[in-house]
DNA sequence: CGTTGAGTTGAGGGATATCAAGCTGCGTGG
DNA sequence: CCACGCAGCTTGATATCCCTCAACTCAACG
């Protein structure tokens, strides 16, 4: 969508085939900018798009969660954003995915426009254009404060980070009912799976933490998760 | 930028003071898009704007270098980005600033617009807000590969890529100068300046570069290295 | 009741941080 | 021209946080 029109599309890399039988529904742009886009439902661990695909089309999440992240030669993986319904995925600077996405829930459900679509209206209306300026700036912003996340804090400043950006996505107040497993989390941490149990048991032992169940965390203490943020 | 034009500007933050006595300078946006900017001119660790303030300027850098960057409470510091010659910096998805800038070099020279200015410019002429998009873009796929860097690479794979990166930014075949000091490298790798200094001299036995000088690296086997940074 | 996958817990090891000392280059002043 | 001081850089010894490997628990499901 940032390449100039006459570039757009590629022949070079492979497209995605579009699932027959899918039904349309309007994609909602912004006010009064809508487009008329195919609905798609995924399983769990089913793949929207793949690194190194032609990026040709442009999502909306209707319901359940999705995992954006690239995976490194010998299977390291990290997780770059975990999108949620509302949430807009499949932008890229160039023509060619640079990640893979994938449902993390079973009945995740979307709707998909096509870039050019989506080039031609930027083109024209100016509210569209400075609305996707937006939709990318706030990307950067998220992925700005990952890299410090990852860069420059331990663990548990991590995991307080994590449970207190996924309080703010779901608008909730102090329950978080996570979507992902624990090795979701760990990819998008940058840690593993035992440090992220031990760490969320430690939070629970010290009283910062409730969990009825693994996907189900009350945040009793959000001062100390905070300032463990920071 | 990106924020709806009635809200833009803030009076809750402050705003930096443009030093006096400087020049004006054309500030070259995209073919046909020139504004009057202010050329100011910084030494080395002179701040050009800082995490809080008022983002309403934008910048192009005419000669020098920048480094842009986080400091957490305790002093721990995260570098986002390097920026270099013809580099555009300062635009924020918000009306501040979330990040602070400072030169790396003495006679770091800049010109700098108005974001008010920008966002005029943008709001009308199509070409100029496509520009801006493919420049977001760019930086939030930047932001992204960091993260993939810091989640997920060892201290070796981490330091060849800057050293790759680094080549490419300043568009040399094999021998890089490195602007910045070891500090600025180690923060912006999420690393010590003592694992960047090991790091470099292993490189340096194993044949993979040679150093004359600390600041002055040649690419010997850049093979190993986009090995190593897969 | 066995199986399977997700999650937890424990023991030990390794990569990098921390602390400390020494080196190098360079400007400054005698 | 050389001694000095200083900041940046390197090197070494030790500490530590997190990873790795392994065993175990638990819930869901047939």
């Amino acid at each position: 969508m940032f390449s100039i029109p006459v570039l757009a599309g590629c022949r070079t890399h492979p497209r995605r085939r579009i699932p027959p039988s899918q039904s349309q529904t309007a994609f909602h742009l912004t006010s009064g900018v809508d487009v008329t886009g195919i609905r798609m439902t995924y399983n769990c661990g089913e793949e929207i798009y793949g690194d190194g695909e032609c990026a040709d089309m442009v999502y909306r999440i209707i319901s359940g969660s999705v995992r954006c992240f690239n995976i490194r030669y010998d299977g390291r993986r990290q997780i770059e954003y975990f999108y949620f319904p509302g949430d807009i995925l499949g932008l890229e600077a160039r023509t060619v995915h640079h990640s893979s996405a994938e449902a993390i829930c079973d009945k995740t459900s979307i709707v998909a426009i096509w870039r050019s679509t989506l080039e031609e209206i930027i083109a024209t209306d100016v509210r569209a254009s400075q609305y996707v300026l937006r939709l990318v700036g706030q990307e950067w912003q998220n992925s700005r404060y990952h890299a410090l996340l990852l860069g420059r804090k331990h663990a548990a400043e991590r995991m307080a980070g994590f449970l207190l950006e996924m309080v703010r996505l779901q608008a909730a107040i102090s329950t978080v009912t996570l979507p992902m497993c624990r090795s979701d989390i760990a990819d998008y941490l940058g840690l593993t799976i035992e440090t992220v149990s031990r760490t969320l048991t430690q939070f629970e032992r010290d009283g910062i933490i409730a969990m009825p169940s693994s996907r189900l965390i009350r945040l009793l203490n959000m001062d100390v998760l905070r300032s463990l943020s920071a």
